[in-house]
DNA sequence: GCAACAACCTAACAAGCGTTAGTTAGGATT
DNA sequence: AATCCTAACTAACGCTTGTTAGGTTGTTGC
């Protein structure tokens, strides 16, 4: 029995246009058509248009935050680390996919005191993909590199889907995951 | 001595205000103010906003398509051939960031029409990419693996930069390219 | 049975939007 | 001298935007 309150579902919704046209692009009337009531009646359940993006994007990084935080704390090789964190991240784009779009594409919208809020947040998740890299180069997991390199290269592969990745399609999440990290690992050189 | 038009200084301001904002917030009195005129002065020079936006889009993505056809028809090895895309991709990145941002970001936001015409030269773009790629597996310039799958590899790496990369910093746009073709064609297993 | 409340409605607000019409001033062309 | 062109202006158009105020339901708790 999961109980879905107004509330969510005006979040559930907002996502998904917010996700397919942007922010400026949906009116507050548009989305209150979707849940067949009128666009004034929004504003019994939240507090304005700037709140539910808001809203959105922060339950996004909340939630990459999360799956981050978890991996990079467990007691496993980083290769490993690194490996779960591709697949928990992508896991994260296909169960979510249009919060995760608005989490990527939309947080320039924010005032800036909720984007500095946002900003810190992909810092952090940033601080623990550069971490696991360090120590697995410490490790001798990884080659040793730049790990500020290293780390956007991860950063570019995993962000990037957003803009292309379909779940559904012949490619489930985990496969993908697993397929980039093996390519990541063993780099195009011939052996 | 460089000539620029009225109409050339319209699609410049267009196009910083578009990659800094964003279409929708942006708005044709605000480009008119950037070069002290009235909204209503700019429909002397050019037809509306969304053909604005469409012109900028389109040299963007005719801009990365020039540098691809080039690269692709030369003959060099296939490895020879990545670098160099990587390379004149990262260039643009660097000298016209914000068309390049525009063209990213805010192709979206196009009528449906204008969408399949942008659609079909990233798509031209991609499959120069994938054939590179492909020939390089053939020659054994490359390991074999999914074209599909290095394809995307490779143009999350180049496509994610317009989030982040900002010219002028410690990095200049064909060491970061030679950097990322490094670890791409190494990988990140220790030898 | 009555009060309280939540959920929604209608109607309107002020502001801003892209765009157009009509006009004006100055310079170039005939 | 008469005409045209260019680039700008002012003023307004019709419409949409986010948001609010006040009223109307139906349900719940006492």
């Amino acid at each position: 029995m999961l109980e879905t309150t107004r509330k969510d579902q005006i979040y559930e919704v907002a996502e998904r246009l917010f996700s397919e046209r942007g922010y400026h692009a949906t009116t507050m009337r548009e989305i209150a058509r979707e849940l067949q009531i009128e666009g004034g009646s929004l504003y019994s359940h939240i507090s304005g248009k700037q709140e539910l993006l808001y809203e959105i994007v922060l339950r996004g990084s909340e939630q990459f935050l999360r799956a981050a935080r978890d991996v990079v704390a467990a007691a496993t090789p980083a290769r490993a680390r690194l490996r779960e964190l591709m697949r928990r991240h992508l896991a994260i784009m296909a169960q979510s996919t249009p919060r995760a779009i608005v989490h990527f594409h939309e947080w320039r919208h924010l005032d800036v005191e909720r984007q500095a809020a946002i900003r810190a947040r992909r810092d952090e998740y940033e601080s623990y993909v550069r971490r696991i890299i360090r120590e697995g180069v410490v490790a001798g997991d990884f080659a040793s590199g730049d790990e500020r390199l290293i780390g956007l290269h991860v950063l570019s592969l995993l962000n990037w889907t957003y803009q292309w990745y379909a779940p559904g399609g012949t490619l489930n999440a985990d496969d993908l995951a697993d397929q980039f990290f093996d390519l990541l690992m063993r780099g195009l050189e011939p052996r």
